[in-house]
DNA sequence: AGCCTCGGGTTTTACGTATAACTAGAAGCG
DNA sequence: CGCTTCTAGTTATACGTAAAACCCGAGGCT
């Protein structure tokens, strides 16, 4: 009942060796047009669900019938070439192994998948170098780009494919993209800097990214900007890899240097924000008593660590969905909608009143 | 010089729109032939790089240069059709937030494009689901999977499909599977014990996943074997969601209950061990003075919390690695290699002497 | 009765590639 | 010189699908 042999191929031993394209050939439409004595572009109606006044109900059930039983499965090569189109979006990211990214994957994914898209990743290589080819990484082809974060030149080859593109998490004016998704972090900025504001706090440090993003170019003016109407208050900016050891090496020197103590440390991200706990702690400092320190993204981390972060809340997980639901917006010719993507701060341990 | 235009397409105004299934058509084998003055057949020969004998020189760089010109990429889609074959695999994990599943696809990316493979992901559904169709998700016909701690109905619907199939990170007498990819965690779990009973615990707590795996199995026997010849010694198990919060409340829960008061507690991942050094702290207990906690994994937060996680570092990527070197065996008709993914002991803040 | 419509199909074709089979001229060779 | 072999190609075909164009018998209409 499982499965047919009508075509009469072995398939229940040594298969797992597989030699040669596939072994025991599948069963394609027209295995299962001969099994449901019609035509083959009978079973193609009916797969595709468009035998709306063209087939009987009767033949449609048998050829439905015979499918399952050969365990018909249409071959996608062979449908993306007679269509000229893939189904499949490439995303683009500069690792999963950061959490917020894999986040944004999942939300790509599942809306990719409701409406019948494949995704497929390119890990963009890390810092500086300029992605080789997106394309080549792709075994298939492809209808849209969905990137993250990206090296200008590596766009630049995207733009040469003449694909959509959706741009996430970047500068809105970015020339060739379809459209742009961000999270309102500038907003969030304001919300941490208020917030710090008001426990008193003047002298600032900006931990950031030691990579050049938008996303740090949108921070500091938002932080700048929040200070702007308070007198005495300053910031200094270091920048650091996104690691916790290096985000701990960056406090401990930019605590070290003379003059200009800060009594609150704005981090660009949580995972430098963990270092910067370790750093006020390894030099006598309590955090949040001594030292007030915020984070960004709110991972796993931030609850993981000893006082709980206190960091803002970035709807990772929405971003995948909105930049997906632009891409297929564009992708039917339609403008995609814009989406608002709002951040929120929580308040956790690592921030109290500033020494007087 | 970067891209001619022969072909007549307009490729500047309003195109990041795309309607239909790609504006400007895409640059074929035959344009390119036309261009070069021969055949479509040699340009095959040409780009598929065979042309060892069969093609001069001069046409040969004829042709790349026309190809150049044009823009020229081949449409995968037609050359998987006409081969049957898809150069693709399918790697299936429960999630991609999980920074061991990250590290598992990023080492699995590399190898697989040294070989030219691309990569499909397909994310089981977490917990009990069996994964519907994991064929449905990729948008390409698949040459091989490669899967991590997978339901068992999900593993059933891929045998059904006869590809070759690579298990990591599971069961090695899975039926169906050609390889199996292991790091040596009953090793890594013996080193644990060794370390502890070496500090004079005798007393222990099992935190682990809550989910049923292989590898689960694995770790609770060799860590009873190890403590097999040691009198006194016994060991409890505790499981919860693999969550710091989870963690937290499980480990409160077995340090509420009476008799029995472990001094080390053992976990079966990184996340479940903050968990547990959260709860203890809360509960008044020094980690590592009071109690021992050890990890497993040695994800980016071990070193971010503090004190630092001790823990058993597995080689995420390795895994990924050699899963793929695997699979690359199986669909080449060669016998997998088996190779060793070795773990070791990364001995750190939160073990101590047991207390008297 | 002759013509049109319409339901329910079938035949045919095209998508772009890789490669097997063939060809034609030149060169080797006994 | 007549044969084979080699070089450098070309022609033809198949992969599996979707869909446009065609086809045919039965009703409906005037």
């Amino acid at each position: 009942m499982t499965s047919g042999d009508e075509t009469g191929q072995r398939r229940d031993e040594r298969w797992p060796t597989a030699r040669g394209p596939r072994a025991g050939a599948r069963a394609t439409s027209r295995d299962v047009a001969r099994a449901a004595g019609v035509s083959q572009a009978t079973v193609s109606l009916v797969m595709g669900e468009k035998w709306r006044g063209r087939v009987s109900e009767r033949t449609a059930e048998a050829v439905r019938s015979a499918a399952r039983s050969l365990g018909y499965r249409p071959n996608l090569a062979a449908r993306d070439l007679r269509l000229g189109r893939t189904r499949t979006v490439l995303l683009v990211v500069p690792a999963l192994t950061n959490e917020f990214f894999a986040r944004v994957h999942t939300g790509v994914v599942r809306v990719a998948r409701e409406h019948g898209l494949g995704v497929v990743l390119y890990l963009s290589p890390e810092g500086t170098g300029p992605a080789r080819d997106p394309f080549a990484s792709a075994s298939a082809t492809l209808d849209g780009v969905l990137a993250s974060s990206m090296a200008a030149e590596a766009l630049g080859a995207i733009r040469g494919g003449g694909l959509p593109l959706v741009m996430l998490d970047s500068d809105p004016g970015h020339e060739g993209a379809s459209a742009t998704v961000n999270p309102e972090i500038a907003d969030g900025m304001r919300q941490v800097a208020e917030h710090l504001l008001g426990l008193g706090h003047r002298r600032f440090l900006h931990l950031a990214s030691d990579i050049d993003t938008w996303t740090f170019r949108v921070r500091a003016r938002a932080l700048a900007e929040a200070l702007r109407g308070t007198d005495g208050a300053m910031v200094r900016t270091e920048r650091a890899p996104l690691t916790v050891a290096d985000g701990l090496r960056a406090t401990e020197k930019a605590l070290a240097e003379p003059g200009h103590r800060p009594t609150a440390i704005v981090c660009d991200d949580d995972v430098l924000a963990a270092g910067a706990c370790k750093a006020a702690r390894r030099l006598g400092l309590h955090v949040p008593a001594d030292l007030s320190v915020t984070g960004f993204t709110d991972l796993a981390l931030a609850t993981a660590v000893e006082p709980e972060l206190t960091t803002v809340q970035l709807p990772a997980e929405a971003v995948g969905e909105a930049g997906m639901r632009a891409l297929v917006a564009v992708l039917d010719g339609r403008p995609p909608a814009p989406e608002a993507l709002p951040v929120r701060l929580v308040t956790r341990g690592t921030t109290a009143y500033a020494r007087p």
